[in-house]
DNA sequence: AAAAAATATTGACGCGTGTAAATTTTTTTC
DNA sequence: GAAAAAAATTTACACGCGTCAATATTTTTT
């Protein structure tokens, strides 16, 4: 048990019985030493606990075997939900992952991506902020480190992009929402920070044309990612105002519809989907919370575990292969339809 | 600008018209070289933006100037808000906050640790899962590093221990409660994985008494992190059953009380503090979507800031001191009372 | 049992920086 | 302007490990 301290891997070797080089291929790949060396080196390794130096480690290796992720806010339960998943599928694969939030904030982004660099990862799994973010930054960032862009795609950057298929997802929740009712008003930020939030009001746009009917948007003013706090407030007043043209509203993403929720239930406005209800409400995203308002979120759930592994799988790919691919590929994935009981 | 790739400080030096240990002086205290020399070195710093290798530093600095932060659950918006305030300020202080969350996990938290012990990081700032935590891991770490426990409190372990007053912060709320209305029955996990649940069961209890009622307590069943969901399924339960004994409930954490008012509004139970309404419900914590729960969720808000501050202003004390102390301090932070629509 | 193949050892160098001692240069003080 | 103090330079070693070439040993094959 633990006998003492075991200063480095001169010592560690010695206690083995064994060279330090041979020791060192162990770390690096014990299937690649003899096996009944790799059992004395397991067995002092059960009796000693002595890990190589990181640091001395990563001075030598070309690559370091850890992997950046970088989500725009940890608060956020759709980054913290996929961080942790690709963090899992990272140590998986042989790799350190280590995480920044930034924040909501296209200065801490950049510090982050600078202390990245420092770190000289392996690659990195990004979700930029989108709009926000300074593109030069990450672009030359993408240069240096092989980078795969997740949720928000910034154009012609990255290996690789991974994220949902909003055409398809709000395709079919405005279908869904049509076929039981009226058919819906798009509530979404005038100035969103994501990318997303375009592309699904264009695919609102688009589906609604072809089931013939007039697209009608009610903007929310506000800036930030205190997106519940702007989806209440303005849902308040599109309420007072009456500037929804439905009773039916489709909400850009979960967080604006918890906001309006909480208007609408301030309002005494009944929401849900039976017959003595005044309004219907939908959002895009299946957030951890959907479950939890009054009444409870019908959306759209993005796949997680699709997304994460796929971005993971990419940036792999890249790092194995060892080249810089020119094109950026993109990968979609569709959305799920959660009914429940606000539309 | 930039005019090519600076390989390493010796070359670096060359260019600034400098001695290698000049800078290496200058990297370690900028203040601890003439100003003459600074203007030379940040000149050049301009034209060729060298940073030192970080692992090649840290091999040989005794301390390596980056704080581990750990957290039970990152998508729980009280970590990832108190995560984000520490990182911020450990910037500020020169350090470089690395940030871990355990999933809930226990074994998530010990291979945290581990990790962390091989960055050999400076101090660490922990909030530890409680009742599940592996405390002899817990323990032999504290040991080799620099430890402030904050929000669980696991006894005798950590330099420091900071977190929130319950006993107070109980004992207002149900103090307001009582003198609104009726006297509160008390909601909470049967098995809670944090400590804090059983100091505000007995700061209830204590409460209770001093102000001449009988303690009544309703355990809600189940396990692990996805409170909302057991608040809710043990909420239903309680509402059919009829388990509140008074029309006040006060539940452990606001994620509790977020399940319960979700349950409460599919059962047609009006929750509020208005004349119509069946019952009140309160929480404890001012969780972020305490604003957005229908109706909004009256609590306790703890000083995120504060603990932040406490926490890391202690942790950097003992660095700075270099010496390990025996006794672990204790700062508990008083709460206040946010007074909304639900009680 | 001998030959061939696989694996381990020895010895050495390199990575980029911290750091210390001795020396030289620059600045400050009187 | 000389002496004292402060700062920078030179030189050298250390850190812990990756990695290579040459050699020795063990294992497998014939």
């Amino acid at each position: 048990m633990r006998d003492h301290r075991v200063r480095n891997m001169e010592e560690f070797a010695a206690l083995s019985g064994l060279s330090r080089p041979t020791v060192s291929k162990y770390f690096n790949d014990p299937g690649s030493v003899r096996r009944s060396t790799r059992e004395k080196i397991e067995q002092a390794l059960e009796r000693y606990d002595f890990r190589p130096n990181i640091y001395a480690v990563n001075q030598n290796r070309r690559s370091t075997k850890t992997l950046g992720i970088v989500v725009p806010f940890l608060a956020d339960p759709f980054f913290s939900e996929i961080a942790r998943t690709i963090e899992r599928m990272c140590i998986d694969a042989g790799f350190r992952p280590i995480l920044f939030g930034s924040h909501g904030d296209a200065g801490v982004e950049v510090e982050n991506l600078e202390n990245l660099r420092v770190l000289k990862p392996a690659g990195v799994l990004m979700a930029p902020l989108g709009r926000l973010s300074d593109r030069p930054t990450i672009e030359a960032f993408c240069a240096d480190v092989p980078t795969v862009l997740f949720d928000s795609r910034i154009e012609d950057l990255g290996e690789a992009f991974v994220g949902s298929n909003n055409e398809q997802s709000i395709g079919m929740i405005v279908e869904y929402l049509c076929r039981t009712g009226d058919a819906p008003t798009f509530f979404e930020m005038r100035t969103p920070a994501n990318p997303n939030a375009g592309k699904r009001r264009r695919a609102y746009e688009k589906a609604m044309a072809r089931l013939g009917f007039e697209p009608r948007i009610v903007h929310a003013e506000g800036q930030g990612w205190e997106i519940e706090e702007i989806g209440y407030r303005e849902g308040l007043r599109a309420l007072s105002d009456r500037l929804f043209a439905t009773d039916t509203v489709l909400c850009s993403n979960d967080r604006l519809a918890i906001g309006l929720l909480a208007a609408a239930y301030e309002k005494g406005v009944e929401v849900g989907r039976h017959e003595r209800c005044a309004m219907r409400v939908a959002g895009h995203d299946d957030h951890p919370y959907a479950r939890f308002t009054c009444p409870q979120l019908t959306t759209v759930a993005q796949d997680y575990e699709a997304i994460a592994e796929m971005s993971l799988t990419s940036l792999l790919d890249r790092i194995d292969r060892e080249e810089r691919s020119q094109t950026t590929s993109i990968t979609l994935f569709d959305g799920r339809l959660v009914m429940r009981e606000s539309a």
